[in-house]
DNA sequence: TCATTGATTTCA
DNA sequence: GAAATCAATGAT
């Protein structure tokens, strides 16, 4: 009998919503990631955060489009990696159309919580920033065997964003 | 060119 | 409670 196609790569369509949608979606999903050895690894997300646009203090692109941020203003579906206290790299998936800056923070997998010690256990590095998941034959999304429930929350380390933005529920997990 | 600052983790 | 550790950002 044939199954659900879990196996289908999501599409752009998939991340060119709006982040508050893409965020909850990526719940239950899985990050399929080639390794060294050309096998492929699985992992599901099991906690994530949005980040959405300009007027949002607390996402980095309410500085602006900066060489940091430019990644933010491309299309959903790619990558936007960078460095934290000098010593973590978060993973974030780019949502939303052309010009309009949105990310979601990978927070935890169902191997591993933390943000800094997802992308040690996928070994994901700079050179990931901006690679396009959609097209990319070392790094995609495809949906999990399950859809989920998921509580939410608010964002962890962004006090300095004012009482608007750090009160926001934009943490997804289960 | 210089100083400040984090979407964190780990150890005491 | 505090250290580790550095690129981006903004001020000088």
């Amino acid at each position: 009998m044939r199954g659900l196609k879990t196996e289908d790569r999501l599409s752009v369509d998939f991340f060119q919503r709006d982040v508050l949608e893409v965020a909850p979606a990526l719940l239950g999903k899985q990050i399929n990631l080639v390794c060294s050895d050309n096998s492929i690894r699985k992992f599901t997300i099991n906690e994530v955060e949005a980040y959405r646009g300009e007027e949002d203090l607390a996402c980095h692109a309410s500085k602006g489009c900066t060489d940091r941020t430019k990644v933010m203003y491309r299309r959903g579906g790619c990558l936007y990696i960078y460095l934290i206290y000098g010593l973590y790299r978060m993973i974030n998936i780019v949502t939303g159309p052309e010009g309009h800056p949105q990310a979601v923070l990978i927070r935890g997998l169902e191997e591993v919580s933390g943000p800094g010690r997802v992308s040690r256990l996928l070994g994901i590095t700079k050179d990931y920033n901006g690679e396009e998941l959609t097209l990319s034959s070392r790094i995609w999304i495809t949906n999990g065997p399950d859809d989920v429930n998921y509580l939410t929350a608010t964002r962890v380390g962004v006090e300095y964003a004012g009482e608007i933005w750090k009160n926001k529920l934009w943490r997804f997990y289960y």
